[in-house]
DNA sequence: CGCATCCCCTGCCTGC
DNA sequence: TGCAGGCAGGGGATGC
């Protein structure tokens, strides 16, 4: 599912219900998801105040009263899901009296104020990670990460910097987390196409003093803002597994120009081209060859 | 170092 | 209908 328009959804639906509230119980279904979980998770996060729910890239970080952190990633089927439990029940009574869990409800959360928050990831790539007080910012999982987009600190001087003499396609240099943090699959797709630039151009190109080297990454830099953008503001894509918290589902798919678009018209006015698929670092890559350059 | 390939896991869709 | 194969939004480990 998600890259950073839907983790930024998620966080936006996870927050009111988790900071400033306590975690009452909190439960385990399986010992592992991608990696397993540390010893004494659920005893080192139970009756925990979460202060603020972060979003980093991909990731979603829970500051907690204790000066610890949670770091979740959602792998690419994981989703929370929200709901309300009966206030009149006991906190932490859930584990006679718990709705049916589905499958591949993997962990839940209750927090004091009677919101119950269920992880739900089928494929398990997804993770939560309890890291001690102090040592965030040098966490392996973080460290190495590059550039938020939608942060002021991105704009075309930065691709300029970050692409200098890089051989590799526009397309996998997109999707470096060590460059630019947060981009996926699609939104990669997606922002070449509206910047009219090829995925598989190499990215050094866009650097240097040449004009065409400037209103190229002038224009991914724009692109990649406003797709974003145009992706929060519509609660993320919905293609099989994301949905918010309260369980409707993001429109943002319906928005794709060519993503999982292959043989359809390019939409680019004027253009009669066609979108194709290609393979690249192994995965599908979705563009016009007609007006991307 | 930079880049490509493979792998983790389950579910869904397609074609035979 | 059943089954095999391919594919899926993630990132990490490996190998060249």
């Amino acid at each position: 599912m998600p890259e950073l328009p839907e983790v930024e959804t998620v966080r936006r639906g996870l927050a009111p219900v988790l900071e400033g509230q306590r975690l009452a119980s909190v439960r385990i279904n399986r010992p592992n998801l991608r990696f397993p979980f540390v010893p004494r998770f659920v005893e080192r996060l139970t009756g925990q105040r979460v202060d603020r729910l972060n979003r980093r890239a991909k990731y979603l970080i829970a500051d907690l009263g204790s000066g610890e952190h949670l770091i979740l990633h959602l792998g690419m089927s994981g989703r929370f899901v929200v709901e309300q439990i009966d206030e009149t029940r006991q906190p932490g009574a859930f584990h006679q009296a718990i709705p049916r869990l589905a499958a591949h409800d993997h962990v839940v959360f209750e927090t004091a104020a009677g919101a119950r928050i269920v992880y739900n990831d089928p494929r398990r790539f997804g993770f939560m990670v309890l890291v001690e007080a102090g040592a965030l910012c040098d966490h392996p999982l973080l460290a190495g990460l590059g550039i938020e987009p939608l942060s002021n600190d991105f704009h075309a001087g930065a691709i300029d910097r970050l692409f200098a003499g890089k051989a590799a396609p526009l397309k996998a240099a997109l999707l470096d987390q060590r460059l630019i943090a947060g981009l996926g699959n699609i939104y990669v797709c997606e922002a070449l196409h509206r910047a009219g630039l090829s995925p598989a151009r190499p990215a050094g190109t866009l650097s240097g003093a040449r004009r065409r080297a400037a209103c190229a990454r002038e224009r991914l830099a724009g692109a990649i803002r406003d797709v974003l953008t145009e992706a929060v503001a519509a609660g993320g894509s919905s293609i099989s597994d994301h949905a918010r918290t309260d369980g409707s589902l993001g429109y943002f798919q319906h928005a794709f120009r060519v993503y999982d678009r292959e043989g359809a018209p390019c939409p680019t006015p004027g253009c009669h081209g066609h979108i194709q698929r290609q393979v690249q670092s192994g995965r599908s890559t979705f563009s016009c060859i007609r007006c991307q350059k």
